[in-house]
DNA sequence: TTGTACGCGTTATCAA
DNA sequence: TTGATAACGCGTACAA
């Protein structure tokens, strides 16, 4: 394995002089840099990061932290940072914590040990205060979920306005009795969709129904249980909607199986439109993120975190849309 | 930051010491081991890894290269390979290539340049004397989807038999009309499921027809447009065999759009028991292979490779099982 | 059992 | 425009 010694002994020239050509530096001779540059290509030099890494002080690569990989809902959101941070010559590390707090820490460990220059944060069970002191040494952005009491720099959707709309729109279709599948509500999302689907019911003047409100898990099957229990009411609802296309779909299964129909029997919407809000029967009315994006975005403001710890970043609150398919 | 010499100066002892106690050296007596675990804590020391690392000449790294993360096929064999990882003090990079040569070869890189220790490979498209020349020198495993030309260890399942074993299921059910919706057969896979498919009709006396079987790309309008292709046939298959759950849902998705039921009219198998196959309607038979371990296996085999380049590593093949749920 | 001193491969400072 | 040399933080051979 060559080093930056072999080629410049090749090349005849210092170290330094190889270093310059190889971060393109200006100030250097068009002859000597072809000379480097042929011994380079002679020796099939090629810079050993580590190195360069202990010189810089810098690792090169940014952790993108979120509770499960195999999540759809954050595959966009992976390429937008993975484009991002490779056109800035960065590596992304993609890491699935399963809200576990052991696994989490070993993840922000990196961070000490230098392994990782930043953190892009999607949805962590940390203390606040946790993550605030993190947050003074080192870069980190909390994106698409994020707490009001962190105070690091996020990048977002707006969550009720989202809900609302996506309850409006049922309304407009006509239903009055809707129900809410939502996801635990210590999730800043998850309150902030119930105050839209609260605002757009009393805005048409329908009466708030505690039983049609349900907090449950994120997994498929506690889109299942809910329906089973709202179909157990004596006026079950008309309509549903779910925070999350897998809770959604859970229910459309459900509904299913008590031999009714969607959506002439019950209503569906779904939120974070995941391939398969497409690819299942019926397919699936739901809210779109612009996914791609935020992740772009969240990336740009920590490189920017990166460079400078101390810039102001300003929070960034993006567009979404509701997106109607065959579910209502 | 504190760096092992601020350690060593508040313990009063050398650098050397408090290296060999950072690295559990035996040599060491126990009060200046109690000492230097004080300074330590004292001084909230973190080893800084960009330094070990170059001193080391590895970087405790391994990724897992694939042509895609958002494929939840390939979920839980990177659980599996995080968990031995981990065990072991290595992260593991999870890489998607989108089968593009170029961001292939960007991770390949990765290896010249000492920010990986090697690679568990899922799928690549690079020519065998490619991926040969690599492992003389870097540690490579062969994952899941494997070549034979390639003189690198692998891990897989007996494709020809797991196929062989779905259509013999579709047979015991009365069916003769069995179509194969396979991918393409420039993948190993694809050819031994075919062969498979193949022996199991002729083996009961069925013939081979030509129009029941179309090579496609993996995605879900493949499988559409497939079923499209043989609903239009003057005798259509009675039972399907697609070569992956996605193909497999977007098969149904289709034959539900022709008015037709699953699996009163057609009966649907996948491959690979993916998250989604208990979630669709109807839910999903298929073929499990057993992921999780794939991943932890191929992960030791790697390990191994990475300690001595020598070694020689025998392949493995890995049992699978047929999951009957309501599609057939 | 402990310390001294060198080197891992690179970049950056300073002087020429 | 170039070169000599000192770091970056760590591990280890060798000596004590």
């Amino acid at each position: 394995m060559a080093t930056i010694k072999d080629v410049a002994r090749e090349a005849r020239v210092s170290v330094a002089t190889v270093s310059r050509v190889l971060n393109k530096h200006d100030n250097i001779s068009l002859k000597t840099k072809l000379v480097v540059e042929n011994a380079i290509e002679k020796l099939n030099y090629e810079p050993n990061m580590l190195g360069r890494n202990l010189r810089r002080s810098k690792s090169g690569m940014i952790l993108a932290l979120m509770p499960s990989i195999s999540n759809p809902f954050y595959s966009q959101i992976v390429e937008g940072i993975e484009d991002i941070a490779t056109k800035n010559n960065y590596t992304v590390l993609i890491s699935g914590t399963d809200s576990n707090m052991d696994k989490e820490n070993l993840y922000f460990n990196l961070l000490k040990q230098k392994l990782i220059d930043g953190v892009i944060l999607m949805n962590t069970l940390q203390e606040p205060e946790f993550i605030n002191t993190l947050a003074k040494k080192y870069a980190i952005i909390q994106c698409s979920e994020y707490s009001e009491e962190v105070d690091i720099p996020f990048i977002s959707i707006d969550n009720k306005k989202a809900s609302y709309d996506a309850i409006k729109f049922l309304i407009k279709l006509g239903h009055k009795d809707i129900a809410l599948i939502n996801s635990d509500e210590e999730f800043l999302y998850a309150r902030r969709r119930k105050e839209g689907y609260i605002e757009a019911l009393k805005e048409s003047g329908i009466s708030i129904r505690e039983e049609f409100m349900g907090q449950v898990g994120l997994g498929f099957d506690n889109g299942r249980r809910m329906v089973k229990r709202l179909l157990k009411l004596e006026k079950p609802p008309t309509a549903i909607f779910a925070v999350s296309d897998i809770l959604a779909i859970g229910a459309i299964k459900e509904i299913h199986e008590a031999k009714l129909r969607v959506p002439e029997d019950i209503a569906v919407i779904g939120f974070d439109n995941i391939e398969f809000a497409n690819m299942s029967t019926p397919s699936l009315t739901t809210i779109a993120q612009p996914m791609y994006q935020i992740g772009c975005e969240a990336t740009k403001m920590l490189l920017k975190r990166i460079d400078n710890i101390d810039t102001k970043i300003d929070n960034l609150i993006l567009d979404y849309n509701l997106i109607i398919r065959e579910s209502t």
